[in-house]
DNA sequence: TATTGGCACTCTCGATAATAAAGTGCTAAA
DNA sequence: TTTAGCACTTTATTATCGAGAGTGCCAATA
């Protein structure tokens, strides 16, 4: 395990300065040019020397023999993990973040203009799904007629997160049957199922007798919200561009797999999937892949940052950013935990 | 007037030759290659004097001396208003098309579907802007209370097309408020008004004594629904990544100005804006931007085509492509055309 | 008169070579 | 243990050169 290592002191501040500088500059350190920034008390020769045993380590590694050291994907991780000290937002980015409080009501529009802050705060790319509501076990469910082709439908969630959608159906139906639909509903609605359950029980199991004759009103229902519910569940993205002015994707050849990756939904969810259970930051619930840690060839040289965010306690979804593996760690996991706290609390305000 | 050149059939077919090639290799056209690649009965020497006529009638530009030809924006003028053939969709992608009537009900879904699959037949970026609804005249209005905080509206606008929305309110409201704001509202709703304007005198007008009372109630609800419905108008993207596969935007700084010009959702509001009152292609109602002809300096490389679409007869939003200058004019305004028939039938079928 | 072949000229592109810059490793001295 | 010095390596940059593709113009041709 990384964190077994056990460093000196100065290697420990050589390695600092070494990632803090290539993630500004972007270019390998010399040992000459470190010590020309920093005023460690230490000749170049020494620094070479440090160096070449930081490399031994796995740490840093040489682009080719006699360039600079470049940071490894196991560098940034004992920086992520031991070095870096946590990023204090400047007043200018506090008033940025504040900006999520002023916006109008809509989870969906929260969302967008979380990411949108947060692209803009990081010069990153930031992600984010849709909270995934159908896994959360409903509480009540409740059916109304608006007019003969529509109803609305009302559900409480546990956590006492309620959501309201409206349906369209395809054939008319009659109040009387509704309200006999939301009862029927609402008695297989006992112990903790989820909507995922509660249709998967409709579709599967034998109906009861009176409710026999409107299976196909249910079932037509049923998909329907069921569509709509999935239909729910998007990527948001924002600040893609971005990713063009680092200079590592400065060729196109690099930019394009990661973009063409990105615009590909699925593999976004996928990926967001995949953080559970991986390494996660000790010191709070930013999860944090670094380069080949990251699972697809398409972003081996990428560096992905994600954090849940809460209605209440209750995890609803994540939001994430992904940048070069040379990306500013405290920034970026400083910002993504600021807005993520003030999303929690403004969808916590708004929906719970 | 452009169409007012009178080419000879030799020039015209010669032009047509020529931007044809460069539209599939990308690569300026000398007389000799010319030559080999199709059969005119004539010699290089030929191809190369009607070659430097039609440079001095500004229809191709040489990159540097002693390059082969590329056609100018006027070039592709020329050809998108008198040469090209119309294009026929081949099977496969006639197959691709029909995927359109197989989306779901909502009219995003339905939108986004189509941009994507436009996006991938074509492989240039497809963008749509959702219905801007809120300009239409509406006919009636309904408020319909689901719980305190709650109600649903229903908007039937001109065309007998119907829309509802959840609104959420920030005060609980009673049923018979509910009726008394549904009479006052129709009242407005006389001769032809629109949300906008609706609105509009709301916030400006004073308001008749019994429903005075009720002021904050209305306002809060109007900017609820006047919030909504804006949040409503978006920009849908798909296939951005494609543009980084054209030669032209192999290098960075080419295409990076452009993926941010995209990704401000005013901007692109504001292109299609401009499309209105431009030349239009004669067969149809393709609209079409070429290099220059764009107005933004970001996009002087580009293309942009863009149709209407339409719910019955009346337009309620555009769709669009945008691709290199050198893009394949037929096929892509071909499969514009398509899908935007598409488009305008599904949703007629689901919303009229 | 329109078309063609020939030819000198121009410009780009790719390869090669030379040079400068930056960095390393090693050794010996402090 | 640290440092200074030095030879060596590798990349990036620049210059040079020739091949290739194309042009324009002129004189010959049909």
């Amino acid at each position: 395990m990384i964190s077994d290592y056990q460093l000196s002191e100065r290697k420990r501040s050589l390695l600092n300065a070494i990632i803090k500088d290539y993630i500004t500059h972007g270019e390998p350190l010399g040992s000459r040019t470190l010590c020309k920034r920093h005023d460690f008390k230490l000749s170049p020769a020494t620094i070479r020397n440090e160096m070449a045993e930081l490399e031994d380590a796995g740490l840093l590694v040489q682009p080719h023999t006699s360039a600079g050291r470049v940071p490894s994907d196991k560098g940034y991780r004992f920086f992520v993990d031991h070095l870096m000290e946590s990023y204090i937002p400047t007043l200018e980015e506090k008033q940025f973040v504040r900006r999520l409080e002023q916006t109008s009501k809509a989870i969906d529009a929260v969302l967008f203009q979380a990411i949108r802050i947060l692209s803009d705060a990081t010069q990153a790319i930031a992600v984010a799904e849709t909270p995934h509501i159908r896994a959360n076990p409903v509480q009540t469910l409740n059916l109304m007629a608006v007019d003969e082709e529509s109803m609305v439908l009302s559900l409480t969630y546990s956590g006492n997160i309620r959501r309201q959608s409206l349906i369209r159906l395809s054939q008319p139906i009659y109040s009387e049957i509704l309200s006999l639909l939301t009862n029927y509903l609402n008695e297989q609605l006992h112990d903790n199922v989820s909507l995922d359950e509660l249709f998967h029980r409709i579709v599967t199991c034998p109906l009861e007798r009176e409710i026999q004759y409107y299976k196909s009103i249910i079932l037509d229902m049923v998909s329907e919200i069921y569509a709509q519910t999935q239909r729910e569940e998007k990527i948001y993205m924002s600040g893609t561009s971005h990713l063009l002015k680092e200079p590592e994707f400065h060729t196109t050849e690099n930019a394009y797999p990661i973009l063409q990756f990105l615009e590909q939904d699925q593999f976004v969810h996928q990926l967001f999937k995949r953080l559970n259970g991986t390494v996660q930051t000790q010191r709070s619930d930013v999860y944090c892949l670094i380069g080949y840690e990251n699972y697809y060839q398409e972003l081996k040289n990428c560096s992905f940052v994600a954090t849940p965010y809460f209605i209440d306690t209750k995890a609803i979804g994540m939001i994430g950013i992904l940048g070069p593996t040379r990306m500013d760690y405290p920034k970026v996991m400083g910002l993504l935990q600021t807005v993520a706290n003030n999303l929690t609390q403004t969808l916590t305000r708004l929906f719970s």
